[in-house]
DNA sequence: GTGTAATGTGTAACCGTTTACACACATAGT
DNA sequence: ACTATGTGTGTAAACGGTTACACATTACAC
C-alpha cells in the first residue's frame, strides 16, 4: 500500500502538491498534473481515509440510529438513507437500539469517539439534552419519527394527528358505524398524535365510547390480540382504525378467524404504507412517505454537516390515503 | 475535546504510560493508574478513535454488504450481524449494491480506503477474484447465502438442495400428485440448488413435466405472475413448492383471486422463514436459520480478523421443515 | 555481591494525510 | 521602475494516538 510521499518521491513534486491535486485546493500546475496522474496509477495509489480524516477532521461517515432494523418501517428509512449518503459520499454505520436507552446512550458514546460527520436518530426515548450534548461536539442531528415542541432541534415526522383524521374520516365516509381504534405504545408521540386524530373526528359521534380505543404494541401479534379484546367487547364494530400497518394485519387475522367477512362486516385500515403487496384483502393504509423521511433526513444532515444554513425545527411531511380492497366500499 | 498529552500533563505521567493504562499493555503501577484514572475524569477524555486506527492499524469497523435491505432476508441479517459486532466492539456499515456489480465495485474501493478490519459480503454477481483482491489488502471476507466450490473462501449457505428436496418431499407426503416449482433466479446459486432438491424428488414421479417449473425473480409480483402461469397450463395441481417466501405469498394471491382454497386443494410451501406471521393462511416453509447464518458471519470474521485459525471453506447450516396451515394435511 | 528477570516509566519516531506559511516567478497596472 | 496580484511549489508542523527502545529500580536466586 503505497503513501502519498512514495507518489511524491516518484512523480518528484512535492507531498502538498499530490494533497492539492487530490482535493482540488489550490494551484497545480498543468506538468505537475500530469505527472502526479501518471505515478498515482503507477503505484496504485489511494489514499488513507482514516489519515485524512485525522489531519482533515472529516469522516465521511454518519449513523443511522434505530430502535430495530427488523421492524419493516426501518428498512426503508436505511435504504433511502443510505442512497442518499452513497451518492453524496458518506458511509453509513447502522446501529439498533432495541428501545434500550442503555444502548442508545452507549452507541452515542462510541459514534463520538468515532468523529462521525452527523447522525439520524429515530428513538421514542432520547432526551433533548443528548442532542444538544451531540451539537456540542460538532455533531449535527437529524430526529425522525419523533419531535419536541420549540426545541431548536431538526426532526421530521409524518402529520400523524392529521392522518389520524383521515383515516377516521374514511371510515366514516365508507359508511362505518362504530369505528374502534387499535392505539400504538403510550409513550410514542406519533401513536398518540394517531389517536388524537381518530378522537377529533370520531369523539362526537353517538356511537362513540371510551372502550372502542385498545392499546397494541405495534406488532402483528398486539394488533392480534388486541382485535380479539375488541370483538368480546363490541362485536358490532363496523370499523378498524389500527395505529400501524402491523397491528392492523394482526386485527385482520384475528377478524379472519372469527369468520368475519373484509370489507363486507369489518373495514380496515392502518397506517404507515409498508410494502405488504402479498397481503389480501390489501389493506387500506394513510401512508407516509418513509422513503423520503429518510431521504430528506439525510439531505437534511448533509446541509447541516456543509454548515448550510438550516432552520433547526420540526419538518411536517404529508400522508396520502391509500384506499384499497381492506376497507372498500361495495 | 481533550487529549491524551492534555492527560499526560494532568496526570504528571508520559503519554506513554496513559496509552499503557488504556490498552492494559505494558505494566502501570498502581499510583500512576489512579492519577491517570482520576485525570481522565477530570477532563472527561475520550481517546479519539480515528487516531488510533492511523496508528493502530484497527478500525474495529466492518461492512455488511448485501444487494438490498429491502429484502426481509437481509434486515434479519444485519441485526444478527450488528448484534455479535456491537458486543465483540466494532461497528457496522451497512451498503446496499442494489444488485449492481458497478456499485458493488465502487464500495468495495470506498470499504477499502476506510480501512475496515473486515468484511460480509451477500452478492449473486461477485467474483472470487475480488475477494482475493480484499484479502491481498488484508481484509477477512465472508460471503453468505453464495459460495463456490474448491476455493479457499469462507462461506456460509443453507443446505439449499436438502431443503428443496424436503419441501417437495413434504408436499408428496401430504399426498399432494402434480406439484410445481416457482425457482428462483437461474443465476443465484441457492435457487439453483432449491430447484434441484425439488428436482431430485420429483423427476422420478409419473406426473412429472418440466413445465411444471416456472421462473419467477424472488419478488411477490414475481411469484403472483408465476403462479398465474402455472395455473393456466396446469390447473389441476395439488402443491406448489415456491423458491422464497416472498413468491410463496405471490403465489397464494393469485391462487386465492383464483377462488383455490389453501391447503384443501392446493398446498404451498415457502422457503426461508422470514416472518410473515400477518399472512394467512400461515405458509408453511423451510426455515432457514437466517439470524444463526448473520451471527455466524459475523463470529468467523472475528475469528480471522483475530488470526485465529479458521478453514477456508463453506459451511452449510441446516434448514427445518415448518409446517403450517398452507401445506396441512387435513 | 553479582547476575538476571520483572516491573515501571519516558523519549521520540511513526502512522498518512492536510495546510499555514514562506518563497519564487510571471504578469499587469501605474 | 515599482507595486500589486495571480500562479505554482516546498517545508514543516499539525492531527492524536501507539510503540520500539532505552533506561531505572526492585526482587530474588545463587
Amino acid at each position: 500500500m503505497s503513501t502519498i510521499r512514495d507518489v511524491s518521491k516518484l512523480a518528484g513534486v512535492s507531498v502538498a502538491t499530490i494533497s492539492r491535486y487530490l482535493n482540488q485546493s489550490g494551484y497545480v500546475s498543468k506538468e505537475a498534473e500530469e505527472t502526479i496522474l501518471a505515478a498515482i496509477q503507477k503505484l496504485n495509489y489511494k489514499p488513507n481515509n482514516i489519515a485524512r480524516s485525522l489531519a482533515g477532521k472529516r469522516t465521511a461517515t454518519i449513523a443511522l440510529l434505530v430502535p430495530d432494523i427488523l421492524n419493516p418501517f426501518f428498512p426503508e428509512i436505511a435504504r433511502a438513507a443510505e442512497d442518499v449518503a452513497s451518492r453524496l459520499g458518506y458511509t453509513l454505520i447502522l446501529c439498533n437500539t432495541d428501545y434500550n436507552p442503555d444502548k442508545e446512550r452507549n452507541y452515542i458514546d462510541v459514534l463520538i469517539n468515532k468523529r462521525i460527520d452527523g447522525i439520524i436518530i429515530s428513538s421514542y426515548t432520547i432526551r433533548p439534552e443528548q442532542i444538544y450534548a451531540l451539537e456540542a461536539e460538532n455533531i449535527p442531528v437529524v430526529v425522525i419519527d419523533n419531535a419536541w415542541e420549540d426545541t431548536p432541534i431538526v426532526s421530521i415526522t409524518s402529520a400523524n394527528r392529521t392522518g389520524g383524521q383521515m383515516a377516521a374520516q374514511h371510515l366514516l365516509d365508507s359508511g362505518c358505524q362504530k369505528i374502534a381504534h387499535i392505539c400504538g405504545p403510550y409513550h410514542i408521540t406519533a401513536a398518540k398524535n394517531r389517536m388524537l386524530g381518530y378522537e377529533d373526528v370520531c369523539k362526537q359521534q353517538e356511537w362513540f365510547t371510551p372502550s372502542l380505543m385498545v392499546y397494541g404494541d405495534f406488532s402483528v401479534s398486539g394488533g392480534y390480540s388486541a382485535m380479539r379484546e375488541l370483538y368480546a367487547k363490541h362485536p358490532d364494530i363496523e370499523g378498524v382504525f389500527a395505529g400501524n400497518d402491523l397491528m392492523a394485519a394482526g386485527a385482520m387475522k384475528a377478524l379472519h378467524e372469527f369468520s368475519v367477512r373484509i370489507p363486507d362486516q369489518v373495514k380496515v385500515i392502518g397506517y404507515d404504507g409498508i410494502h405488504m403487496d402479498m397481503f389480501y384483502p390489501e389493506l387500506s393504509t394513510i401512508a407516509q412517505p418513509i422513503y423520503s423521511i429518510g431521504e430528506r433526513a439525510m439531505m437534511y444532515l448533509d446541509q447541516m454537516i456543509k454548515e448550510h444554513p438550516l432552520e433547526k425545527k420540526n419538518y411536517l411531511i404529508d400522508v396520502q390515503l391509500i384506499v384499497n380492497a381492506s376497507s372498500r366500499s361495495l
